[in-house]
RNA sequence: GCGCCUGUAGCUCAGCUGGAUAGAGCGUUGGUCUACGAAACCAAAGGUCAUGGGUUCGAAUCCCGUCAGGCGCGCCA
């Protein structure tokens, strides 16, 4: 797959195409079966060379031939090579039968040029068959603040939603509101309750209902809003009729707030979506019904004990799930299908839901719901982000809604700032429950690793902002200031090293879109700034010969360009200074 | 009971479509600021990759069993 800027001659990666294609004449020329894959990689191990193909390994059985006297030959094919033995210094054989190579520094020298021409765009990707996915995030009801776990999902779904699109794709993002159905009229008669006991009048939140201090304070805006001139029909009507003109007010005045609040919250985040799907007119303009209809029409849906049940099981489900319930109300999954069915209708190619874990039951259906709609299995993608288990100083704390008991995301960010907070929900793996003790981020938060990675950024800034004079008028003319293709420039290990670090960046953005994995990004920014510190420690950039000093300014404007785009994509700052 | 996720250093976690001596951050110990930012660098200590089998030239990685933890299994959302 091409990636962009780096389909061009210069890229490090050309060897490994190259390595392979000559693999794959041998393996033809000889007769023996072919490979899987022609493996190349970069070995841990600088002693293992730049690159290093463990293939003779795979070869020396159907070759019925030592995998070492496989490698040997290999190594002669290798070095007969016009396009490898031009970028390569040496080919090794080691080991039981690894062939290792070392770059050409003027290889090298290649791809800086190529990076730097790339300019911001370094890294970016260009799809052959790009896609144009709706990721839906986050998406909860609207009945009280963000927790810890809405938290991650939001700065994953968000850093995935950025890489995707950096990779190639198209990418809408989207965020359903849940604001239809019981626990939203609950939440209403609990905002009316918290109401009328602010003005003295003695109604109950419902035993069920949300106790959260913040619905308080819901109520409280409202009286400042409309004053008592709700009140004397709560008097009269009390909680029970959910529909009530009265209750209703105050599920719907709440729901709002909620909801203008949570804009904010995930706003001041780095978190915004294209859209913001509300559930109420799928029901309200008839849709629910209609696509009920018409799975009844088309046979896939169909009634049985005064319900009507969608016939999921052939799709993988364990049972056949119901729609609409024998008391004559749709179902949140009957709604959810008509929300993924305006979906499809929107034309997109793919869809990715971001679901918590404690939703993952309801995967086989909605999946089986979207293949009898789109007729096609891979339509739908669901992701299961795992828990947070939010720990205070090692205990564990346990989080509710109902009972307003979470730690919000808003005080979280309080706590560690909305960089560290990014940073550390997306460093970890999505699939993996991730523990944080909010005692241990506030006193490690100055020490987090995202520090060091925005301290290598701010780095190299302070090292391009003190160059002198003429050396600064460089950065006008990066076509001058790039080293000569085939220039042997950067001889010392780490500069080699932070090259071949930035020539993995265009690989490593394909391989986190493609397999959703942001944490990748994270762990190579890490890697990245780890890199730089090191260069920059042995390898000086004012005050040396000229030549050297410009390839080295050369070197950390694409360090800064690639580090500043990692941590764009994961939705934290990039800081000039700290 | 069934399904999904997980078990890797003292702690939090990477590495998982198989590759050479299993990594990082924090913590611990000891070094490095008279040149571009010490929020940095260098070094040391710390591992039966939960466990038992299997496949393979090669397994933390793939397959099966066991143990442990989380989540789910509604005409709730």
């Amino acid at each position: 797959m091409m990636t962009g800027a780096w389909a061009s001659r210069g890229e490090i990666r050309l060897l490994e195409h190259a390595v392979q294609r000559v693999v794959s004449e041998w393996i033809t020329a000889e007769g023996w079966p072919s490979v899987a894959e022609i493996v190349v990689e970069r070995p841990a191990d600088n002693d293992h060379g730049d690159y290093a193909t463990p293939v003779c390994l795979q070869l020396a059985k159907s070759a019925r031939r030592a995998p070492r006297a496989l490698a040997e030959e290999l190594r002669d094919r290798l070095l007969a090579d016009p396009e490898v033995s031009e970028s390569v210094e040496a080919v090794e054989v080691a080991g039981p039968g690894f062939v290792n190579l070392t770059m050409r520094a003027s290889a090298l020298s290649g791809a800086v040029r190529t990076m730097l021409a790339a300019g911001d765009d370094v890294g970016r990707g260009r799809r052959e068959r790009p896609l144009h996915v709706l990721l839906e995030y986050v998406s909860v009801n609207p009945n009280g603040p963000l927790h810890v776990g809405h938290a991650r999902y939001a700065a994953y779904g968000n850093a995935l939603g950025r890489i995707m699109t950096f990779s190639g794709h198209r990418v809408s993002t989207e965020f359903y509101i849940n604001d239809y159905g019981r626990q939203m009229e609950m939440f209403g008669r609990s905002v009316a309750a918290r109401y009328a006991q602010a003005l003295g009048l003695d109604l109950q939140v419902p035993e069920d209902g949300y106790q959260g201090e913040y619905v308080k304070s819901i109520a409280g805006t409202i009286i400042a809003e409309i004053g008592d001139s709700r009140l004397e029909e709560l008097g009269a009507g009390g909680l029970e009729d959910a529909d009530a003109p009265g209750i209703h007010f105050f599920r719907v005045r709440g729901y709002e707030l909620v909801l203008e609040e949570m804009r904010a919250e995930l706003d001041s985040f780095g978190v915004s979506f294209d859209r913001w799907f509300s559930e109420t007119p799928l029901h309200t303009e008839g849709r629910v019904q209609g696509t009920i209809d018409q799975l009844l029409a088309s046979g896939d849906a169909y009634a049985r004990d005064e319900a009507v049940w969608l016939r999921t099981m052939p799709f993988g489900d364990d049972k056949d799930r119901v729609l609409i319930r024998s008391n004559e109300r749709p179902t949140y999954f009957a709604a959810d299908i008509a929300y993924h069915l305006d979906k499809l209708e929107r034309g997109f190619d793919h869809l990715i839901n971001i679901w918590g874990a404690d939703h993952h039951g309801y995967v086989p259906r909605m999946k089986a719901a979207v293949e009898i709609l789109s007729h096609d299995p891979e339509m739908l993608e669901i992701i299961i982000g795992q828990m947070v288990n939010l720990l205070e100083e090692g205990e564990l704390r346990q989080m509710s809604t109902r009972r307003g008991e979470m730690v919000t995301l808003g005080e979280l960010v309080d706590a560690v700032g909305v960089d560290a907070a990014r940073f550390f929900l997306v460093t970890r793996s999505h699939d993996q429950t991730l523990d944080l003790d909010l005692g241990l981020a506030r006193r490690q938060s100055s020490e987090n690793p995202v520090y060091y990675v925005q301290y290598a950024h701010a780095r190299i800034v302070s090292i391009l902002r003190n160059l002198p004079a003429e050396q600064a008028a460089w950065l006008s003319d990066e076509g001058g200031l790039a080293p000569t293709s085939g220039e042997d420039i950067f001889v010392l290990t780490h500069e080699r090293e932070l090259i071949k670090g930035l020539a993995g960046f265009p690989q490593l953005v394909m391989e986190a879109a493609d397999r959703r994995a942001p944490h990748r990004v994270a762990g190579y920014a890490q890697e990245l700034a780890g890199l730089f510190h090191v260069f920059y420690k042995n390898c000086r950039v004012i005050g040396v010969e000229p030549a050297v000093s410009r390839s080295r300014v050369a070197l950390c404007l694409v360090s800064q360009r690639v580090l500043a785009r990692c941590l764009d994509l994961l939705g934290v700052s990039a800081p000039e200074s700290m």
